[in-house]
Formats: structure tokens, C-alpha cells, sequence
DNA sequence: GCAAAAGTGTTATTGGTACACCCATGG
DNA sequence: CCATGGGTGTACCAATAACACTTTTGC
């Protein structure tokens, strides 16, 4: 069967990123203004299409060169493909999605075109650029619970109160820090620097700088319930 | 910048799927025989190119029509894309990759040259297709922990002792029967559907027979750790 | 009655939240 | 010595695994 529907139709492939970082105090992502129809003025995602020789994680670090600097991109991963037909007007263009995270201490340079808006606050966006930022949103909250992404969002060093803040402002809602920290430490993600923090004119406790132990993410939580059996 | 790397470059879309059953007490994967050239005589996914008028979940069951009774799939969702320039010979091809479950009642009817291998035994493959099976199994393993996606593995009806043995299959190692009802009852999945079976020749207490409440998947256990505050 | 299979009761343990309390500093 | 913020100790709670025990059947 060779009719209008099922005929192979070679066609353009783009990735596209929701960069998210926490900064003022709540969780952003990037985007930048389309000057051109369609969906002129508009918010819309980096990126483009694929190129030739490169895989698509090559090609989304590419594009995204482009608008940040490349090294304070501390973790980039698959988020889905987005295909419906006339998800952009014209010729047909499948996107996969990436979400890509930049640490809370970095100021990436972006382009005058480029600014940071929060997740739960969006503006207009271009074709479904909407929805895959709310996808890479619930990811990353569902990672920070059962991974060490976390990451890839704090600063190399940190407090704890800091961290809660990180915490607390990618997942829409107050984290303590003495449970963030337990849950931490017990799977062994933290480390204390030995450094430590002067504290304020209005006094209190030096705090301690912890660092993540490990960069690159890694399940720290694999199996919630119906593990193998026999492994205290 | 145009070079031969960043040149926009029309290229073919395919959709794959390891569809995925338990038979024959072990967690296996429909393959077929390649007859041609490249990659002749290995074992390879189901699947084709993308058409034109369709998004690529679309096209997955449109593929997989021609394999196995679309009715006895009872979940479909996207695994990964796939995209290493040289995962083919020849022109580029990008694939999008599916997992496909049907319930251990049904055997659907398959083409002579296809056949169910377990996934933790697997024949030579063609491209990257091995890879691909690895990355099914290893989310379907995760969603039987935290979501209801066991009601795509078993019969519309099945004693403890059947789902039991549903979900060892699939995991990998022994799940206990009495263990196994309390989680799933617990999140509310499991009713009772009112009949029991008869014992064997060697007697025993008649099994009651189960359904799960919902079929279509949804997350049973969303936060692990780092749950909002507050909620008793 | 006895073996077999299903199902329930009970306990121990784990991992998590909440909150009281102690610690170290500035003024 | 008091206010401030950081860190720890501990009580409580929910979910789960392990296993002993009870129930219901065939023979």
C-alpha cells in the first residue's frame, strides 16, 4: 500500500532545547524572539535543523553554542520527539527535544534577541514550544527526587541553605534544608569542602560548603517499591 | 556557517518498536528476519518510514498493523530517538523508537518470519535494534515499580499467582504473590472480579480472580523523597 | 486426615518528615 | 548576652519485605 499517507517523505528534522536555570530566585528557561513570520514576535526554543554528519545531542550542543556558552551546559538529555503534521505551518518539521540545565552561578552571554522567563509564567510561545518547556519542567522535578541532578543546577560549591533555595525554586515548593541534606547525605551524594562561609553583619553561624560528589547524572533511587528480594 | 555539517539536510524518519510480552514464563521481544541485504538474516525491529500525513505514534501502529493485531496492544509509548549518523548504511536514517506491550493472553497471529526472542537472550540483530530491545525492557522494568503498567502484561483476569508470575518474567527475579497484591491493592489497582478458579487434581484453595481497575498508565507513585510539605 | 495452594496477620526494617534543640558567630 | 542563622538529635510515620499462620479445596 503506496498512497499519500504511508509514501516515505524524506523531511526536515530539527532539535530544539528547554534550557532551564535557577536564577532570580526562580526557575527559567530560555528562549528568543522570533522577529520573522510565521509566529513572528513571539517566545520560541533554540535550535535547528540537523545536520549532516552529527547525531542529535552533537547537533543540539551545536545550536545551542550558538546562544550560550557551550561549557555552562552541565547536563543535556532526550526529552521526546514532537511530531504532529501541522505542528509548524509549511513543509513538514519533526522535532526532537532536549532538556539542557545550566548551574545557578553561571551568566551565560546570550544574544539582545534572548532572555530568561519563568517556567510557570510563559509568555506567548511559537508553535508547541509551550508544551515542551512544561515536559522538560515535570522532568527535572521528577529527577531531582530519584537522581543526582541536582548537579547540574547548584554551584560547584554551596551551602545548604543556598541549595534549599535551588531546590525549592525548581520545585515549586519550600524544601527544608535539614531534610535536603539528610536525603543527600545518606545516598552519599554530598561532601564538605572545609571551606566556610563568614557570616553576616547580623551574626549567626558560619555555614559549611558542601560540593556534589559526583557530576554526571546517575539514579540514586532506582526501585521505589518491588525490588529483588533478599538485599538488606 | 554552511558546511556539509550544518547544511539543512532532508533525510528519512523511521519508526521502530520492540513490542514486548510475556510468554512462555520469560520477557521476550517480536523480531523478524531481515531477508535482504544490508544486515541479511539478522533479527530486526518491526517498523518502516514515516508517512506524511501522520505523527510518528500514529505511524507506529500503523507499522505494527501489518505485523500483529492492533487490538492486542495494549500500550504504546516513545522510548528514544536514534540518530548516530552512520546507524545504517547508506542514505541517513533517523529513528524514533516505541515500546509496544501485549498481554500475555494474546498470541497474535505473526508472519513466518517472525518470531519471539527473550530480551535477556537475544540473537544476532540488525543496527542498532539490540540496543533498542536493552532500552525497552529496562523502562518497562522501571514503570512496573512506580506505575499500574502491569495491566498491559496480564489478562483481563488473573489469580495473584498468575500476575506473580507475570511480573517475575518481566523483572527478572522472583516477586512474592502475597508482597505483589499488597502494593498493587494498596494503590487502589487491583478489584476483585467476583469468580475464582478451580483447584487442580492435587487440590488447594480456589484462587480468586483479580482485574486491575484502570487500564491506560498512570503513575502511582510519583515522589520518592522530596514530596511537597504538609501533605499527611 | 493430609497435602497443596491461596490468602491474611504480624513483625522488623527502612527511609522519610517534622520539629525541638544545640552550636558558632556578630554586635 | 542576645539575636541570627547553621547543624544535629530524635520522635514519629508510612511503606515495604519477610515469614508464620490460617483458610479452602482435592484426594
Amino acid at each position: 500500500m503506496r498512497d499519500a499517507t504511508t509514501e516515505p517523505t524524506p523531511l526536515a528534522h530539527e532539535v530544539v532545547a528547554a534550557v532551564l536555570q535557577v536564577r532570580a530566585g526562580s526557575l527559567r528557561v530560555m528562549l528568543w524572539e522570533r522577529a520573522l513570520e510565521p509566529h513572528a514576535h513571539r517566545w520560541s526554543l533554540p535550535g535547528g535543523q540537523l545536520g549532516r554528519g552529527e547525531d542529535i545531542e552533537a547537533s543540539i550542543r551545536r545550536q545551542l553554542a550558538e546562544k550560550v556558552d557551550i561549557r555552562q551546559l552541565a547536563h543535556v538529555e532526550q526529552l521526546a520527539v514532537f511530531s504532529a503534521p501541522d505542528r509548524v505551518p509549511g513543509p513538514r518539521v519533526v522535532a526532537t527535544a532536549f532538556l539542557g540545565l545550566v548551574r545557578s552561578d553561571a551568566d551565560p552571554a546570550v544574544p539582545p534577541d534572548t532572555d530568561w522567563f519563568p517556567v510557570d509564567d510563559l509568555p506567548v510561545t511559537a508553535f508547541d514550544h509551550g508544551a515542551i518547556v512544561l515536559r522538560a519542567r515535570d522532568r527535572l522535578r521528577a529527577k531531582l527526587s530519584y537522581t543526582n541532578i541536582g548537579f547540574a543546577l547548584a554551584p560547584p560549591a554551596f551551602t545548604m541553605s543556598e541549595l534549599r533555595g535551588i531546590y525549592s525554586a525548581a520545585l515549586g515548593y519550600s524544601v527544608s534544608a535539614t531534610n535536603l541534606q539528610r536525603v543527600l547525605a545518606r545516598r552519599g551524594l554530598l561532601e564538605s569542602t572545609g571551606d566556610t562561609t563568614k557570616p553576616g553583619r547580623s551574626g549567626g553561624r558560619p555555614a559549611t560548603l558542601f560540593r556534589f560528589t559526583n557530576t554526571g547524572m546517575q539514579v540514586t533511587d532506582p526501585f521505589a517499591v518491588l525490588r529483588p528480594p533478599g538485599r538488606r
